[in-house]
DNA sequence: GACCAATAGTTCGCCATACGAACAACGTCA
DNA sequence: TGACGTTGTTCGTATGGCGAACTATTGGTC
């Protein structure tokens, strides 16, 4: 059969390396052989040569039976990081807001159909650390940066990401209502930022604004903190620091075209 | 002809494929397939195939005819940066020790013959900013932390290093001959401390201390501060700051088994 | 510890797939 | 305008990857 559906521009087996690559994650950060191939649902003989690809170039370890990610795998994040200079013109605003705010700062992009967060302030005694870098996924529904990044899509795929899948129960707060949080998607298009709480996680409170200009790709910036705190971390505060820092990044061009 | 060489357990149109994703550095952060081609020393039509493919992965992102690093491979370090809990163990010690010290702290170790930063602290209002990121290279010869990492390795090991190449002259206080370079690095053995001065950038003081245990893959931190600074900065201040952040981070085991 | 079952890792023949020479499509300088 | 260097794309071929079959290892039961 001469092209059973095969793009010719595409290599199959750089494809399926990749995603052993890809598969390792914050919930399995060492796997077997037969563990990769579960996970991607590759042959194992598959996952096998990619995995021991992976080892030969670099990127993953072996130890015994368990693979796992080495540093190498930062070059090439530093690659990127680099080129849209994060270090120079990103993180220094993050970190002068959050050390004004008094608490983390983290920046963040839809990334298949996930929060991917980008970049993280770091004060020194942040009130709150979830211990979450550049790099981790959070979820969309319930996170108050995964809302203000549906907000900025167009009504009618925010509404196809809401409903495709089920919709989890992080805590006994987090809203199941399909409709609802539509809604909520709906006001925060309006208003420019969102609020949400408990959500995620219990007795946090999260707020996000955008930052990016409408049209370009969503990224927003946003922060946390634990309800019931004093003066000092009212919404109005956070969310008008989050601004502020939102227009610095926007003014530093800083998140142009990604 | 029944095994030229190749290793069946190897694929090498995935290593092919992942050599044109890591061509992708900071002094080229957009390229074209040609250009791709010649850095990998790839056929142009083997290296467009990796790069399509990156592309459909997701990877990649491609302008007309410039091809570049998209977001998602945040997610690749991501899956490291969490499985090694640097968000929980590293970056607040980082992050406390430089805001006593008023300067950023950096956390790198050897990859590839150069330095690989895996983590960097980052205070609001730092002295000194370079800019540099997680997952960036700086070169081993010049820099207080490529020192300290030599000094860690077998001594017949760091000469050949120092050897292999001709040594650049990134300012004219680099030290160019081999003989010195390698004296200073076994200095820096018997110290457990490195202190550089302009030989990277100049007026910058370099600083580097070790943080892995002897035998562990090395692993050190490291500081800089410009030249003629008051009381505050001075060398001593700077490296028993290090020293405590290095023994926060072995008591932390946050950097075992790298 | 001997047995078995289930699971993990490895080999090898066949054929789908990736290689690269050849071709086409731009630019761009004389 | 025509010749040339450069970049992107196609297609026949041989080579490298697929996966069924095999072997090794683990773990549970008597």
């Amino acid at each position: 059969m001469s092209n059973n559906g095969q793009d010719r521009n595409i290599s199959s087996s750089f494809a399926k390396g990749l995603a052993v690559l890809a598969v390792f994650d914050a919930a399995s950060p060492s796997m077997s052989l037969a563990e990769i191939a579960r996970r991607t649902g590759q042959d194992r003989a598959t996952a096998r040569r990619g995995a021991l690809t992976l080892v030969q170039a670099g990127y993953l370890r072996q130890d015994g039976r368990m693979l796992s990610l080495t540093p190498r795998v930062l070059e090439l994040a530093g690659g990127f990081l680099q080129a849209n200079q994060f270090g120079l013109r990103v993180q220094p605003v993050l970190d002068h807001r959050a050390s004004s705010l008094g608490a983390e700062i983290t920046l963040a992009m839809l990334d298949n159909e996930q929060v991917l967060l980008l970049a993280q302030s770091t004060v020194g005694h942040s009130p709150v650390t979830y211990g979450f870098t550049a790099g981790a996924r959070i979820p969309l529904i319930h996170t108050s940066l995964g809302r203000m990044l549906m907000a900025c899509l167009p009504s009618e795929l925010a509404v196809a990401l809401v409903k495709k899948d089920p919709i989890p129960g992080h805590t006994d707060l987090s809203i199941q209502d399909h409709d609802t949080i539509i809604e909520r998607i709906d006001q925060a298009r309006r208003d420019g930022l969102v609020v949400t709480d408990s959500e995620f996680e219990s007795g946090i409170i999260g707020y996000a604004v955008v930052v990016s200009r409408p049209g370009d790709t969503p990224v927003v910036v946003g922060s946390s903190a634990p309800r019931g705190l004093g003066d000092q971390h009212r919404p109005e505060k956070i969310l008008r620091e989050l601004q502020l820092c939102a227009a610095e990044l926007r003014q530093a061009k800083a998140v142009v075209g990604l």
